[in-house]
DNA sequence: TTTTCATATGAGCATTTGTTCATACGTTCA
DNA sequence: TGAACGTATGAACAAATGCTCATATGAAAA
C-alpha cells in the first residue's frame, strides 16, 4: 500500500485538496520539532516560576533556589535547559552566575498562556 | 530551621527584597499549574501537527490521521488532550467529528513560539 | 436488528523527564 | 597552595507521556 492511501472516512472529506493545502503551510520537521521542544520547556512548573522570578531582576542562581525553596542543583538544571532554549542568558560575577531573560517573548508566550487559562 | 532560611550566597544578594518582590508577582499554585499544563500541550510535535491542520479548515479525525500519516487512535488521544485544554472544540455531523481551533490565542501562541526560534 | 463506518478509550510498554545525591569545576580569599 | 563558596553535571530512580493494540461506543445503512 502507498502511504498516502485513504481507507477511512468515505464522505465527508476533501482529502486531496487538504493534504496539499497542509503541506503547504506546515513547517518542516525540524523547526516542529524545535517548537515543540520550546513549548516544552514552558511546560514545567518550576520552570515557570523561575521565568517569573526573572520577571522581576537579574538574580544569581542560589536566590532563585531560596526563593523558590528548592536545591541548587535542581534550580541549576533547570536553569540549563532554559539557557539552551535561549529563553535566559547568564553572566558570571566572581564566584556567582547572574541569569536574565534573554528576550521578551517569553514575557508575550506566558501573558498569552495566563490570557488563554482566564476563561 | 525554618522554611526560608538562607544558608548560601552571602555578598551579592537581596534576598528579603526579591522574595517579597516575587511572592507579590508570582501567581498562586493553581495557575501555576493550569500554565504549565497548557504549555505541555504544545510541547508535542503531533499535537503542534493536528494544529496546523485546524490552522486550514475544520476536519474530521480521520482526515487528521491521513493528513499527518498517523492512526486514528493516536489523533483521537491528542485531540482528547487537546479539547480538555480547550485549545480546539469539536461538532459531531452523523458518523463524523469535526475538530476545530476553539480560539485566537493558540494561533498566537504558536506565532509568538516561530518568532523565537527563528533567531 | 444486524452490519458497517467513524470515533473514543483503557491497558500495556518503551521512552522521556524532574528531582536527588554525590561530586567536579571555577573563583576568591587567607 | 589550600580552604571555602557558588555553580554545574552525571548517575539513578520514580513519575509522566505517547503510541499501539484491542475493544467499546455512536450513528447510519442494509
Amino acid at each position: 500500500m502507498a502511504i498516502n492511501d485513504v481507507e477511512h472516512c468515505d464522505q465527508h472529506c476533501r482529502h486531496e485538496d487538504l493534504i496539499q493545502i497542509v503541506n503547504a503551510q506546515m513547517p518542516d520537521e525540524d523547526e516542529l520539532y524545535d517548537l515543540a521542544e520550546l513549548f516544552k520547556v514552558f511546560g514545567d512548573s518550576t520552570r515557570i516560576r523561575i521565568l517569573f522570578v526573572l520577571f522581576e531582576a537579574e538574580v544569581c542562581v542560589c536566590d532563585i533556589a531560596d526563593t523558590l525553596n528548592m536545591t541548587q542543583s535542581a534550580i541549576s538544571h533547570q536553569l540549563k535547559i532554559l539557557k539552551q532554549s535561549k529563553l535566559v542568558k547568564s553572566r558570571r560575577e566572581g564566584k556567582s552566575v547572574f541569569y536574565s531573560l534573554a528576550d521578551g517573548h517569553v514575557r508575550t508566550i506566558i501573558a498569552q498562556g495566563r490570557d488563554h487559562i482566564e476563561e
